[in-house]
DNA sequence: GTATCTGCAAACGGTTTGCAAGGGG
DNA sequence: CCCCTTGCAAACCGTTTGCAGATAC
């Protein structure tokens, strides 16, 4: 229990919008100016691992966090990288039966991608959209501070 | 249309274990000695975005290629890297929610991470599992060939 | 005949790691 | 006190890109 660990974990519960390792780093920074990326990486994978927060792959290669902890949907848009969440009654059974059915032991969220509504309004023109990695490079640089 | 684009797609179409791109390439060369890394993801790329296979993230950090195309859920485990495919006759019917409920326009496949029947079998030890990019250094040095 | 693709190698970038110094319990 | 953590920088590695030559149509 550090101090560095506390201010990652309550700027991440501070956070509705699925906050990447490196946006987390820039808003905790704010407070703690010395804080490494790697006490970021560090204290994320913890709490990942203790089930304290949810970790799902963005559509642009970053991992982002959820500090939601109730079983729930990310709705994932792989071309502007925006993250939602969809509570249905229905997931709870599905992933049950999906566990069942499978044999897996599965954590309480799932993951969809697709478009978000902005992005599904725009015509799809030729942007071959990438999937992985490089379609970081499509917005990643805007997005960057 | 270009010879090393078919051999790809059929690669694909003949595996049930969601190869990556890597694991494609290998299968590939047997036949095209000197096929390119950058082909096969080229290739794969073309073929996620006219929606003709799935691209999903492995825990490892890889891209995982399905050939299915019918709705269905991909649950990973976290440990080894297997996937698998559910089918759920509910899945449709979730899908059909979320995308109303968030506006998205959703592709057919949902993905749960978890822990295989084998990996979940085997205590947790301290194995801090390491939920992305480093995953691979558990087991990718043992699965590349 | 031209735009597109292949193959190669280098670049890219998010994440991890090694190490020395500092702090928790 | 000892072990685990921090901070820094370098290493790691899957994926993309730039360029020259070959191929599709």
């Amino acid at each position: 229990m550090t101090a560095q660990r506390v201010a990652v974990f309550e700027a991440l519960q501070m956070s509705r919008d699925h906050p990447s390792a490196e946006a987390l780093l820039r808003r905790v920074r704010r407070r703690y100016p010395t804080l490494s990326r790697a006490s970021v990486y560090n204290a994320l994978n913890l709490f990942t691992s203790l089930g304290l927060v949810a970790a799902l792959d963005g559509p642009d290669g970053l991992a982002r966090y959820d500090p939601g902890t109730l079983p729930h949907a990310n709705v994932v848009c792989v071309r502007c990288g925006a993250i939602d969440d969809v509570t249905d009654p229905g997931i709870p059974a599905l992933l049950r039966r999906a566990a069942g059915r499978s044999g897996f032991v599965l954590e309480p969220y799932l993951t969809v991608r697709g478009l978000c509504p902005a992005c599904a309004r725009t015509p799809h023109g030729k942007d071959r959209r990438r999937i992985h990695g490089t379609a970081r490079t499509r917005y990643r640089r805007t997005e960057r501070r």
